[in-house]
Parts: structure tokens; C-alpha cells; sequence
DNA sequence: GTGGCTCTCTAAACCGGTTTAAACACTCAA
DNA sequence: TTGAGTGTTTAAACCGGTTTAGAGAGCCAC
């Protein structure tokens, strides 16, 4: 039953012409008679005949494939709001262009380069993301030097030779910090992201500096991990502090719910006692109890806008400019509250 | 700088033999002295030569990949936590062996067929993996008349030519009814996923029947979709019962963490008015408040299988076996409590 | 010396497309 | 009648591997 799938000279026969001319009329190359094209896709039609992208692959060069390392725990990335849709956002512009998307998860205590090197040695994608980038990251360097395209995103902080395409999380931060200080909190605190991701910087800093604009120092700040876990222990040293926080802004949702949880166990109320805001508006944030203020970003459509433009940077139809995605906004929930409410 | 890539050729050339004895060498095929295969894998090594999978695939007719087909809105799949862990499972198994993993993720409404239609036509995977089995799946015959191997991720209610992988779902549900029983909780509920998947009714008909084992019927069953805000909506309804329920078992985490907030929104108090589980024992499981008791698998472990068996297949030395996976186990946390201690 | 055997190795076909150079058919102008 | 020009089509090379049939070389036995 496992019907052999006919090749290019079945076609060609059918038609009545040449492998070469089936190829003409698939790919609307000019030069063949407007008759013959026709005849030609009939009978391609009738055959049911799709090009081998084997073939295709092997004679253009291409692999027709993108590509995406991820590097994380599998773990953790089981929780990690941001891929899936980023991936969704990737695949609806990949799909129509029957494209493929190669993923590869390696865990970080692995060796991340070889995943890099494997795709592109192998010559099985055309070029891939790069996200998480992390400061001085080794990676542009290793894409430079196999000579893989590759769309960055945001910004690296080395110099690249790859469009970037970015979604600024500072707004976003500044906003949180500004609603906490309406809301009259003076104490706030911050629950960073590891200090090597450039985004994890970004939104520490942004946090820092919109604190300074109103003459304010954070009540703390403790880098974390992203992780659950991560984020209750460092919950934990906030709220033992002298002069513990009347509001933590965490670098991820998933910081932020799990370190609700964590002050909640201690008796805190939230927000009565504690004001609690997150980043992703991961699909729980609206759902916990309380609410969580949080931030949100658009990864659906940062894959989109990333897979164009890798695209174009593989189609190599002159430069490719950096994009700008519209920033990340503010979404107020109830984990955040008047200071005075209390 | 984007130095070409060496070729058979020019290893060949280097190494002062053909083109085949190139090949023969490298895949440890006999019929060559042993000399001479060492002259050429270090005319290899010098070269930094690795065959290129493009050309690979078309002479061997393999696409040394596997396809992951997910039918899920990006927005849902965001907070799932099964697929991540799966992948990595998957990729443990694929990366050692040069394989890549092709991912696509199609929108429910879209056309789901077609994914699967253009992975084989194209020739882009060896082989699929079938996740999210429904009743009557349609993709079981798809598959076989596109003539594409695939493994099932448990087992399909129609006769299927292909290898079942299988993660026992029952055990862990009976043992959270059994758990809810020893507490003294009479009026058991349970928030369904929806009803055209096998897991899902899977959970729901050990859940049935395990009540039914101790005499009981259930105090409601709603059926929703595994998304937080249908778990609230379920919880609503559940709690606006005229005998509303004492305990709520919820066919996935993320329906229980949501369900579990829009109670305590309500002013119960959880679990001294109401006892809550889950199913999947997602990271925020352990960390939210109260931790909830749920039930773990082990996707990683499911993925490593899946993709072990699936290139049993592939690989197409002799039958293969369908392969039975330790059942998902009770994690017993705060969310759930004697009854009696309220 | 010859046939047969084993051990190595190579030339060439093959996978299924794309692409290039050239051939062919036809028209039109000189 | 010839030549140039235009439009259409094809044959063949090519992509970079794998695989098959067979060529040589060396050795042994008869």
C-alpha cells in the first residue's frame, strides 16, 4: 500500500517533456510556453507529485530549516511561558513557506556549542535564533565563525554582524515601579534573573534606575534563577531582612507566584501585607489568588517577527534592518495594593 | 571568511583514494585495510570534514529526523507542561545519534492534516511521534496511507499499526480518590479535560470508577478544557451546587492552581473548606499555596522512550514492541486534608 | 602456468531535484 | 537565400553523498 511517491520524471514523462522543464514550470521560471506549464502541472496534478525537499535541499544548498537551540534545563523550561509561543509565533510564518523548525533542548551542564556546531555542520537549517543571550556571549563569535546566519534576540552587547530583533522589557519594569510608587510603596524590593542573561540585566537595571528617578534606593535586591524554587528562597531573605519590603517585583511570573506562596505560608497577606508583581503574564498569573500584577509581552509575536526577518537574512535580498517590537506593558491585577489600605 | 565546506571529494583526495573508499570508511563498512581507513578518517579529521546530512538523506532516502506534531493553540501550549519535558526526553535520544527533531505546531483550528501531509510528502521525518490521542483518531489511518512509521503516546481505541508507548494514567488518579477517601471526603468531584481525548477520559473513568469501587458516585463531574480559565469557570460550577463538594480532583495542574485560586477568591479557605489535586505535578505545584497534592509522571522519561521505540521502527530491524512506562504516582502536599480537621 | 580465491580498492550509477549551455523551430529582415 | 533574433525546449552537468559491480593484486594449490 506504500505507493512509491513519484519523482520529477514521472512527471516529465507524463507531460511529455523534459526533468528539466517540470522544474521550470514548478518554480514559474520564465521561458516555457504558457500551454506546456499547464500541462506540465496537470500532470504533476494527477500524480500527486510534490518535490522531495531531499532533493531540493541537496541541489539549491538549502536545508529549507530553521533552527533554535534551547538551552535549559528540560525541567525548567516545562514552566517557561516564553518558548512555546515564541515557537508558535515562528511556526506560523515558517509553515506557509513549508519551512521546517529544527529544535534542539540542551541542558545547560551540556555542551550548547556542539548543538550550534551540529546544525550548521551538518547543513541542516539555513540559520537560527539565538535567544537568552548572555553577556559576552560566546555564541556570536561561534555562529561568525561556521558562518551560520542567525537573527539575535534583542540586542547583544558584544558586536554582532546579525539583525536583532527586540522587545523592550525596561518600559515595562519602569512602569511596575512607578504603580508601586503611586500606590505608596517606598520599600521595594527585586527578585533578579542570573546576572549573564542580557534580559535578566536589563530588567534589574530598569528596575534600579526608575527607583533613582524617584530618589530611592531598592529595599533589595537578590538574584535568582527564574526558578519556583529559586524564587521562594529568595523571597525568604527578602522578607528576613531588617527592613523587609512592603512590594517585590520578580523577574518572572514564575518567581512571583511561587514567591506569593511562600509569603503567604508565612502569614503575609497579599497584597494587604506584601504587594507582589511579576514579568510574563504566564497564563496562571491571571488566575492565582490574588491576581498578579504583572507584565506582559508578546512572544507570539516576537517569533513571527523573528522568523521574518531570519528569513530575509537567509533570502539574502540585501540588508536586514533590527526591528523593534512594541514594548512590554504593565497589566495591574490585585497582588498589588495601596500601601495604605492595610 | 565563510570558508566552503570540504566534501567527500576532497577528503578523498587527501587521502589519495575514491570517493567510496571515503564513504566505506567513515560508516565502518568492511572491505578496507586497516591502514587505509586510518589515513582517511585523519584526512578527515584535518579537513574538519562531516558528511552533509543533505546529501546523506537523498542517497539513503532518510530525512534522519523526527517529527513532533503539536495540535495546540500557542496560547494554551504556553503552560503546558508535559510537552517540554517530553522534547527534552526526545532530544537525549536524538542528539547522540545526529538526528534532529522537526517541530509543528498547528492552531486547533487549523489544518492539522496538512502537518502531518507536508512532514511525509516533503520527506522531512522518518517517523512521528502522535501525542494527544483522540477518540476515533483520524490521524492513525492519515498516517498509515501517507505510509509514515509513527509511535502513539499511549494506546488509540482504533486498531493501530504502530507502537504504543504507554504512561498508565489510572493508577494515579485511583490513588488520589483513595487519598481523598482515607481523609473522609464523601462529596468527591473531579474537572475533566475535554472529552474527545483518550487521557482524558481516561482520568475521568478511573476517577468514576474508583469512587464507584468505594460505593460512591461523584459529587460532579465537569468537563473543560485544561486551560486556567476553564478550570475556574468548572470550579464555579462546581461550588454552586446545592451539595457542593469537599474535594476536587483536576484532570491537570494548571486547572487545579486556577481552580484552586477561584476558590479561595470565594473565601474558602483551602484545604480546610475544600481539599484540591491535581495532575501533572508541574513546577508551580510544589510552590503555590497551599502546595498542591497531585500526580507525577515523568515526560522526560516518556520522551526518551517515545523516541527510543519510534527508531526501533525507523530503523526497521524486526517487530517492535509497545513499551509500558511505571505508572504516574501520588505527591501528597497541603492542598488536601483530613476532612475532619476543619 | 593457470585457475580460483581473498583482500582491497575504484569507477560509475544512483538518489531527485536545479541550472546551464546549447539545440531547435520559427519569424522576420536584408 | 541567408542570417539574425526570439521563443521554447532539452540534454547534461551538478549538488555530495552511498552502493554496486567489477578490476587488480597477491597468494595458494594443483
Amino acid at each position: 500500500m506504500s505507493k512509491e511517491r513519484p519523482t520529477i520524471a514521472d512527471v516529465a514523462v507524463r507531460a511529455g517533456v523534459s526533468k528539466g522543464a517540470v522544474s521550470f514550470a514548478l518554480n514559474g521560471k520564465p521561458g516555457l510556453a504558457q500551454a506546456t506549464v499547464d500541462r506540465i502541472l496537470a500532470a504533476a496534478d494527477e500524480l500527486g507529485w510534490r518535490p522531495s525537499s531531499r532533493a531540493r535541499s541537496l541541489s539549491v544548498s538549502k536545508a529549507f530549516a530553521l533552527g533554535l537551540v534551547i538551552t535549559r534545563d528540560p525541567g525548567v523550561l516545562s514552566s517557561d511561558p516564553f518558548f512555546p509561543a515564541f515557537i508558535g509565533g515562528v511556526e506560523s510564518v515558517l509553515a506557509p513557506r513549508g519551512q521546517a523548525l529544527v529544535l534542539q533542548v540542551v541542558a545547560p551542564g551540556e555542551d550548547e556549542e556542539a548543538g550550534y556546531r551540529r546544525l550548521a555542520q551538518d547543513g541542516r537549517v539555513d540559520g537560527v535564533f539565538l535567544s537568552d543571550l548572555r553577556h559576552e556571549d560566546p555564541r556570536i563569535d561561534l555562529l561568525t565563525s561556521l558562518g551560520l546566519p542567525a537573527v539575535t534576540l534583542n540586542r547583544p552587547e558584544v558586536d554582532s554582524p546579525f539583525p536583532a530583533v527586540c522587545l523592550d522589557d525596561r518600559p515595562g519594569t519602569v512602569a511596575v515601579v512607578q504603580h508601586l510608587l503611586e500606590l505608596g510603596h517606598r520599600r521595594i524590593a527585586h527578585v533578579a534573573g542570573p546576572q549573564d542573561f542580557v534580559h535578566a540585566t536589563a530588567r534589574t537595571d530598569a528596575f534600579v534606575s526608575a527607583l533613582a528617578e524617584a530618589g530611592l534606593r531598592p529595599a533589595g535586591v537578590e538574584t535568582s534563577d527564574f526558578t519556583a524554587a529559586g524564587g521562594i528562597e529568595a523571597t525568604k531573605r527578602l522578607l528576613a531582612l531588617p527592613e523587609p519590603p512592603t512590594a517585590i517585583f520578580y523577574a518572572n511570573d514564575r518567581m512571583a507566584i511561587a514567591g506569593m506562596g511562600a509569603a503567604q505560608q508565612t502569614g503575609l497577606r497579599v497584597p494587604d501585607d506584601l504587594s507582589i508583581a511579576g514579568f510574563d503574564d504566564s497564563e496562571l498569573a491571571e488566575f492565582v489568588h490574588p491576581g498578579l500584577t504583572t507584565v506582559r509581552a508578546d512572544p507570539y509575536a516576537f517569533g513571527e517577527a523573528a522568523a521574518r526577518t531570519l528569513n530575509q537574512l537567509v533570502d539574502g535580498e540585501g540588508p536586514v534592518a533590527d526591528l523593534e517590537l512594541p514594548p512590554a506593558r504593565l497589566i495591574i491585577r490585585r497582588s498589588t495594593a495601596n500601601l495604605e489600605d492595610r
